[in-house]
DNA sequence: CTGAAAGCGCTAACAC
DNA sequence: GTGTTAGCGCTTTCAG
């Protein structure tokens, strides 16, 4: 199985030159007089010669290869931000090894082992939960490594996110301000970061603002059944307005209500916190943090470049202007 | 930036062995006294050691990596195949190299090119339309590939599918049977294989064999908007049942009805080819031809270990089953 | 069961 | 500008 024909041993050979020459002019090295650059290409093409990528990265310890680590393949919110990242990753000629890890088969660190043994020159984690172990891993190696979606706040990793807790904070006060009092937080993990450090605290924050005694915060609401599910429950504990971190939990609850012969928003206010395109073709559209995953993924991939190249990177925490986007299902008063 | 701390050679010379013993051991190679192994174990354990993929690929002509080649990450179709390819690669310890090809910066065959020169060990092509130069490089390249969800018939390429005419001609018989005489078709890319040699067919014999002679293809409806839009041209041409091949034209098809203060099944029935997330949480929810997109993504993915490992495949062009899911956008009378 | 040695295909000093 | 020469870190005969 011999799926190598023509080396650069053999370009050399053909047009009488040396390997480095070859190599020189694979890699645009200006060092080459034009007619030998000619004469190269020319047997490049004529014998349809082209790099072994494999022998490249071993030789010049560079892969042009990141690794994407990322919980779940067929969730939009994931889906937006890798699509940011990987035009940007085309754009600087890079690869996307894709890594999906809330498949039980592999634990999240060997996972992480993997790309790293691949020699990948940097990786780009989207889970919102870090755990101590693949903190160490990523501490271990001296591969760059920037957080897309998420922060940390035991280490100094770089990071690309939004403003969580202002969005929050404009959300509840958007239900607020239409009159609902009984406030409601729906998460997946609760102890993911974004939920612990900033989600929650804004919604406790608002409540103490407010005055408002009654907490309602419902964990491990993690996909559309478990929204439709907890719909009941909203109901026994009088909630009249509920922020969402995840889309499909949302539409979940707004069907459930609707099932229930339930209005939205004049029984229920619903503002859930993506925006991807779930979001806004169910009807009552979704009132929404439109968070700019697209460009979250593309200035997390930017800054990965410049890390991998040993640039200068001068603010390795960026936020991204997030919107409130007003919808169907917030009166908007 | 030493990215390698500590190679095979350093716990060759640590553990008193030869690099050909750590390579065994590393390989689970069964040639070596318990003893011996123990030995190198402790020792591999003791450094951190880490093999280094890139070496051991330019070595052994294997990388134990796929590459997946797909037009759009952000659709849940393509979404969905690929986690059923990922949960069975990582069963058999490849890791996947995604490439999206719709983006407008590279053409097809540069990004399966440059796959290639990652030597790959297989890929995975799930994009609709096979251009000439796309199968050129397939074939003059002697890595697998194998197609999912897409046919091509100039090669023998192996496959996984579902049977698109039959499909197609019970979802269309489905809405005759519901009093719908007036029936359309709506289509993405008019030139993919899928859509001209199966769906189109299966569209016009069904008239055909209905006398039915106003035929209405409506092709290059692409996403939600193009569905939308399309609707008053629906109206126009007095359509009363309609099958969608997009799961988001489709969506986009039934909200622009419902918008208008039509009615859906009974002035319009809506049957859509793919059922992704997408097309449930809408209401009414979407009548659907289910596609077993996870497990067309395995049986791919399975087939192409097969092949890389040159064992022999029975049949390389599957057909799996698929089930016409009766929601609310249909009478089912 | 173990070791020596020859590469895998390419890059990167270093000479000239 | 161009060629020579070491490797990169590992696998894989081939001996023994």
């Amino acid at each position: 199985m011999h799926k190598q024909e023509v080396t650069i041993y053999d370009v050399a050979r053909e047009a009488k030159v040396s390997m480095a020459t070859v190599s020189r002019v694979v890699n645009g090295n200006n060092n080459v007089r034009k007619e030998t650059r000619d004469k190269v290409m020319e047997v490049i093409k004529r014998l349809h010669y082209q790099p072994n990528a494999v022998a490249q990265g071993l030789a010049s310890k560079r892969t042009t290869t990141v690794g994407l680590v990322v919980p779940d393949l067929t969730n939009l919110y994931f889906a937006e931000l890798s699509k940011g990242i990987d035009d940007i990753a085309l754009l600087y000629k890079y690869n996307i090894i894709i890594t999906s890890i809330e498949n039980r088969l592999m634990k999240e660190e060997q996972a992480i082992q993997s790309l790293l043994n691949k020699q990948v020159d940097g990786v780009i984690y989207m889970s919102n939960r870090l755990s101590d172990k693949t903190l160490e891993a990523f501490e271990r190696t001296n591969t760059p490594v920037v957080l897309a979606g998420t922060k940390d706040n035991h280490t100094d990793l770089p990071s690309v996110t939004i403003d969580y807790k202002k969005a929050d904070t404009e959300a509840l006060n958007l239900m607020f301000n239409d009159g609902k009092k009984n406030l409601a937080m729906v998460v997946g993990d609760p102890n993911a970061v974004v939920n612990s450090e900033y989600r929650i605290p804004a919604y406790k924050q608002f409540l103490k603002d407010h005055n408002i005694s009654e907490e309602h915060i419902y964990t491990n609401i993690k996909d559309y059944s478990d929204g439709y599910n907890l719909y009941s429950q909203l109901v026994k504990d009088g909630v009249d307005g509920v922020i969402v971190t995840r889309d499909s939990s949302a539409v979940g609850i707004l069907n459930s209500a609707i099932d229930a012969g339930r209005n939205v928003p004049e029984d229920l206010e619903i503002v859930t916190a993506s925006a991807t395109q779930i979001a806004s073709v169910v009807r009552p559209a979704l009132t929404t943090i439109k968070q700019p995953l697209y460009d979250m993924g593309a200035v997390a991939m930017r800054m990965l470049t410049k890390l991998m190249n040993n640039e200068e990177v001068d603010d390795t925490n960026i936020e991204l202007p997030y919107e409130l986007l007003k919808k169907q299902s917030t009166l908007n008063q």
